[in-house]
DNA sequence: GTAGCCTCCGTACCGTGGTACGGAGTCAAG
DNA sequence: CTTGACTCCGTACCACGGTACGGAGGCTAC
């Protein structure tokens, strides 16, 4: 298991030295004492660090995947099933309003662009 | 047309006063000078305030929302159209990615419901 | 043995949309 | 004419996920 130094660890969760020292600022990822002055790191960081990055893809923040990070060593599925569950929902709540927003505005680009006279539809809708 | 206090407007916006002030200060809305001290609005200020929150609940950032009351006085539809465009294509990407985020955690969340051994799957997908 | 990266560490700053604080001034009612 | 609520203004702070800076020290190759 090939040790590396921050720079290492960082390219391999494709991320920048400062978002590795960050992550440790945070509590994700663990701050190695190692040879003098410069720390190293193994292949469990990397591990994490991928996790966490695969955690955030999935929508979860970066407190809740301290959580999954901990959970892990418990294997509390049950616990993690509702982190899941609750982001679920909250993605759900989100994609609606958005997709909300969406269809209202391209209506009324719809209308916009059907017709020239008169005020813009879009502007009108704000009023 | 009713003058009114700072505190008036907001009620009228159904912001808080701060808000408000943040709005002025971001160039959204106009800093009126009346009488000794004590500024006054009136009902353009409130039409203006309800039309940030309209095209806010329509996806606008506050920056887009600037130029959309910019281009209230010039009728330039086509820009106003270019902007709606581009912020449903915004819209759509954020509101895909989410959607992926949401279903590949639904499908975890199935396998992990459906059985009890070994590792939990949600987990697992992150590793 | 020294040039030239890399690391460490604290701290400050970024964008986005606000919210909070505190002292001084103003205004209307009692 | 005082009390109490409201306003003004600058400034600092919040969440969120980082990014940047700068000086001191370490490590490696020539």
């Amino acid at each position: 298991m090939a040790e590396t130094t921050i720079a290492g660890l960082a390219r391999e969760g494709g991320v920048g030295v400062e978002t590795v020292r960050y992550y440790q600022r945070r509590g994700l990822l663990p701050v190695p004492r190692k040879s003098g002055g410069i720390r190293r790191y193994g292949g469990e960081d990397v591990r994490r660090l991928r996790f966490i990055r695969a955690a955030q893809s999935a929508g979860f923040t970066l407190e809740e995947i301290g959580e999954l990070l901990a959970l892990e060593a418990t294997n509390d599925r049950r616990r993690v099933r509702a982190l899941a569950t609750e982001r679920i929902a909250a993605l759900d709540a989100k994609i609606a309003q958005m997709k909300d927003a969406r269809d209202v505005l391209a209506k009324l680009a719809r209308q916009c662009a059907a017709g020239t006279k008169g005020p813009c539809p879009i502007l009108a809708a704000f009023e």
